[in-house]
This record gives structure tokens, sequence and C-alpha cells, in this order.
DNA sequence: CCATTAGCTGAGCAAACGATTAGTCTCCTA
DNA sequence: TAGGAGACTAATCGTTTGCTCAGCTAATGG
């Protein structure tokens, strides 16, 4: 599996770069405060004066994990093709299915850093949230200015429901995968969340003819 | 404000209650590793000792203050008028407006804990979150049993996009709150936001005829 | 009036933390 | 091949952590 491939490949880099990529592993599941900085020597295999000698200090360190992320986070919406809300509903669905299987590697480390990041309400994360909240704001700019939005939602909220959409999987993945016994990053599972996504965004889930009571 | 009310009920009350409740504010604020146990002796005026004498250790403590908001989120949901999903849309608002009103004082306390707690991954936090799932998913057999939401809706994600867009406010206020200035938990605000979540539900957002691109 | 007890104090402890240091090893270059 | 530079180690520093424990104070009961 993934994990095999990865330690193999931590094996032939240098000290510094494994550092690196040991604490994102372990900040990603342990949290910034929830490890040290002999944890993190250990899992490298290397000494922990090594890390003050490449990064200067823990916190250093951090934002050295950040700003790879962030060029992550980058390169994952470039590959993204076009602004796929502007195509028809069928032919969105398969660009997203085609970005999800090209990201799906990667994703999962990513997932939980990002996930820590919100929660440590650190700065880079604050300014991932709204670099995010811009795409989705001007995505949905884009939508209204066809008239595809009824003009009576609400303009104030839209975006961030989009957003608690897109990302509660991302942050709530490890309590979903405590009910299904499998992760929502399975890119099965992922696709048809994109889908459900699509779905309640387009019309709802109301049946069409409602049988109210009446009273 | 709110606060100074706090603080004066605070003097009033005994060494072991203040503890609890200056231990669930530090909690909630900087989460459980992000709290020394001279902070909470400090801010609850006594001395450290004291925090040992009465709950042992410092994760007895913060098993008290679980035990104390498990009771009062149980609280929350009793006090909730009956299935208001069985109601008629607009009865639903009104009914939705008044428990918000009626729990909105002790909710941002309870609002910023339980982010803490979900996005530390707690034993609590993990049992609070099946709970709320049943909660949901009963509702949603019950409108399935009425025939209201359409059979070709995804039934594995339904609950969990619920889920996303009710608790999306409470994980992701900080940043709400950055980019509108104000929290998404005053009530005008969460008010509004139940309405387009109620909207988005019921109908989605996209206009009934979309003008698609004939291509 | 003294003994008991519950609530509480704060100096102090061992462990763990991030950071610094002096020194070793391994290359690369002149 | 001498020597300078940088990657790296091991030992140690001062600080902070959660927790203990001997003892203080004030109220209670016989």
């Amino acid at each position: 599996m993934g994990h095999d491939r990865r330690l193999k490949l931590v094996d032939s880099l240098s000290g510094k770069d494994r550092i690196l990529l040991c604490a994102m592993e372990l900040f990603a599941r342990r949290g910034f405060d929830g490890v040290t900085t002999r944890d993190i020597a250990t899992q490298a295999d290397v000494s922990v004066g090594l890390i003050s000698h490449h990064y200067g200090s823990k916190e250093g360190l951090r934002q050295a994990v950040d700003e790879r992320l962030i060029g992550q986070f980058e390169r994952f919406y470039e590959g993204e093709t076009g602004h796929v809300e502007d195509q028809p509903p069928r032919e969105m669905i398969r660009s997203v299915d085609r970005w999800v299987a090209s990201v799906a590697d990667e994703w999962p480390v990513f997932c939980r850093y990002f996930r820590r990041a919100l929660l440590e309400e650190s700065a880079w994360g604050g300014a991932l949230f709204k670099r995010y909240f811009e795409l989705v704001r001007s995505s949905i700019d884009r939508l209204d200015a066809q008239g595809r939005i009824r003009p009576d939602v609400d303009r104030l909220w839209l975006p961030f429901l989009f957003m608690f959409l897109e990302t509660g999987t991302l942050l709530m993945d490890p309590y979903i995968k405590q009910l299904l016994g499998r992760s929502g990053f399975e890119e099965d599972l992922w696709r048809r969340r994109y889908r459900a996504y699509g779905d309640m965004i387009a019309r709802g889930v109301y049946s069409a003819a409602p049988q109210e009571d009446s009273k």
C-alpha cells in the first residue's frame, strides 16, 4: 500500500527532507502541540539538533511545512479543468471525477493537515480559508451572471453553505470512518458524495409535490 | 454584557465550581493541551492543588467538564419542539427561531467547546457526533415515511450533508467572523442561515428553467 | 473548649519540553 | 592532499508541565 511506498521514498532523502515529510505527517495526525521535536527526530531517524540546524525552531519547521502544503494546494486547483460550474451538469460531474482521481494520492495527508490547521486557527489556515472562500464566491458570481441561481436565494450564506458541503467530509472524516467503516475519501465514496452534493444544490431533496397536511 | 454577568456569578460559587466553569471556558478557547492547570487555577482564583483535590487530575477535570456539557446538550434538544421536520415549512422555521432564541445564551461557550471536542477527536466528541447522526437519520426516516424525499436522492450521504450544513457554522465560526466581521451565531445571522439551509434542502438553488448553452 | 474535618494553600518534585552547545564526520574544491 | 563548509550527533541547558504533600484556616459537633 501507499505507506510502504512512502517509507522507501523517505529512506533515499536527505535528513532535511525527511524531517519535513515526517513533521507533515505527524502534525497532520496529532496536531502541532501533540508532537515533540524528539518525536519528529525519531521518526525521521535524525538527531534533535538537526531540526534546529535546518529550520531554526519548531515554529520554523511548521512554517516550512505550511509553505510546502500551500504550494500543493495551488497545484491541486491549477490542475482542475477551468471553471467546472460553467459546464452542463453531466460534464461537470465528469470533470470532478477526473480531478478527484488525479489528486487522490496526496489528498489524505493534505486533508488531515488542513483539518488541523483549521482547528488550531493558525495563520495559514485562515489564509487558506479565505482563498477558498473567494474561489467559491467567484464561482457563484459566474453562475449568477448566467442567471442560473434563483434570485430569492440568500447570497450571504450561499457561499458558506457550499463550503460546508464541500469541506464537511474533510473535517469530519474521522467520524465518518467510524460510522461507515471506511474513509469518505475512498474514491467511489468521494465521487458519490460529489453527486449527492451537486444534486442537493441543483434541486434540493424534497419531492416535487409534497403532500402537506392540510391543517 | 454577558461576560460581567458570568464573572459576578463566578464569585459567588465554591472553588470546585469555579474551577469547572473556568476550565470549560479555557478549554473551549484554547483547547485542552493549550491550557495549563496553573492557567485554570489563576483564572478560578484558587491554588493549583485544589484542582487535583477535587478532580484528581487534569484529565479528570476534562471528564467533569464533558459530562456537564453532555447534560447541557441533552437539555438543548429536550427543549426543542417535537420533530420539527414533520411540520410544514413555515411552521418549522418559526419553531427553529424560538429554539434558537431560547438556547442562544449558553450556546456560544458550548459551541466553542464542541468544536474543540470534534476537531481534537476526543472520546466524547465522537459519542456526541454519533448521537447527533442518529438524530438526523431518524428525522430523515420520518420524512421518508411520509414520502417527502425524492426516491433518487442518495440515502447514504444525505444525513451527512445535513450535518455538514448544520454544523458548518459551528466548526468554521472563527473564520466566518473574520470574513463577516461578526459571529454567525448572532441571532439574526443564525436565523437567516437556518432559512438559507432549509431553502437549499427544499428546492436547491438553481433556477427552475436553467438556460443551458445548447452545444 | 477541644477534637474533628472539609476546603484549601503553595513550595516543591520528577518528567518532559524546546533549544543550544561543542564536537565529529563527510564531502567538495583548490 | 590540505582545508574549509556544511550535514549531523550527543550531551546538556533552563523552563514548563502535571501532580504531590505537609500544613493552614474556619466551621462543626460533642
